[in-house]
DNA sequence: TGACGGATCCCCCGTACGGGGGAGGGCGGA
DNA sequence: TCCGCCCTCCCCCGTACGGGGGATCCGTCA
């Protein structure tokens, strides 16, 4: 497995090394102290893994995270910080890292961190996985969607996927006029004005989420 | 510490027992076979942990977590099932578990996650973890959208928030007709039919979020 | 039994919406 | 310099949409 270690730090990058080395079966195959030189060596080398420090000098390890993700590298990002600052945490999920881990784990953990995120995988620290799961879960009661009867939650899911009034009586086998008025019911319940702004409360509400089946 | 352990199946819950039995310092307080007894067995004996089965008879695992965590107790569930199901892990975490962890990994693994959520942190295994950020992300399932010049941009946020033609004109200090084209350029270049799935987009894409500033 | 809500369907009507076409000013790149 | 893009505004037109009335059938529940 080819490794590649970036940090602005010299003595990081040597004692980050000295653990992983001690793996058999492993290989360092580059060091880079800033974002420019980690999207370069990223690009040559195209490592397994890179462990990525987040504050440097010039190109933070963030924007070179994002980089080489969306470069679309076969490279696994693992970032590696100081600080247990949540936005990092989120900032770093955002930007396709793999990994989120804290400089301080036990050597142990950090090779099992590489192990992970070699295979695909992800993780973070616990406390990360804490304030995201908390995060998820406070994104939830944004709102909550009134009562809608089975039939409206129905109509509401296609109007969530795009759909017009004449595509739902197909899909539904109904007549337009039911949809007109299960539409109507949905807007007075929802107290909204149109289907776009039910839409709107469909994802506020999480009754639908991105990513999920839109067709 | 004092754990308490649910699931339907006996054999499971002797099996628990004994890796977790194995360890010092802990104390199985107590079991459950089904979500209501669950429920009870956490108000009774208030443990630290408590490791939950998601597909029980009666009232399920998650039910009961929600229960449990509503109901404030010191409690932190850990979600344990066998299932690999995205779902599961959303819905364990809107529920408020601790933690996600599969039945299938090696005891070592399962101790150190309750030493985890007993510690007040959260852990996922991996493979969830990934789809969590992935989904957290929203950068790589959803859709890319096409570039909209920063007008287009101004519009495309103010339908997102369930604006008419004529509020996005007041709200812009432009006339009904410019706003008409420049969402009629939006619909174009996202290939959409209407406004209604120009917002889909806008939220499939990333371009917008569920609990972001709606006003 | 009757009341009630859900689901289905019908008609009328006004309008916001979306398609098509065009036109002028500003600003930066070729 | 001229071309192209962006932003702005204008007109016409057809229709899907949403609001307002209904009506009928069905199950549940009191």
């Amino acid at each position: 497995m080819r490794i590649a270690i970036v940090d602005d730090d010299p003595l990081v990058r040597m004692g980050l090394k000295a653990i992983l080395g001690s793996e058999g079966g492993w290989d360092v195959v580059g060091e880079a102290g800033d974002g420019e030189a980690a999207v370069a060596l990223a690009t040559r080398e195209r490592p397994d893994v890179l462990l990525m420090d987040i504050r440097m000098p010039g190109i933070d390890g963030l924007e070179a995270t994002r980089r080489i993700v969306s470069a679309g590298l076969p490279t696994a990002v693992l970032v590696l910080t100081t600080f247990e600052l949540d936005e990092y945490v989120f900032d770093a999920m955002r930007a396709g890292a793999a990994g989120f881990v804290l400089k301080r784990v036990p050597p142990t953990e950090l090779i099992e961190a590489v192990r992970v995120v070699a295979a695909g995988e992800s993780l973070l620290f616990p406390a990360s996985t804490r304030t995201v799961i908390e995060r998820f879960a406070a994104r939830e009661p944004g709102i909550t969607l009134p009562e809608l009867t089975e039939r409206e939650q129905e109509v509401l899911r296609a109007l969530a996927r795009g759909r017009s009034n004449g595509e739902i009586a197909a899909e539904l086998f109904l007549a337009v006029e039911t949809v007109k008025s299960h539409v109507a019911s949905i807007l007075t319940k929802l107290g909204v004005r149109d289907r776009t702004q039910a839409v709107i409360a469909a994802y506020e509400s999480g009754f639908v989420a991105p990513g999920e089946p839109t067709d």
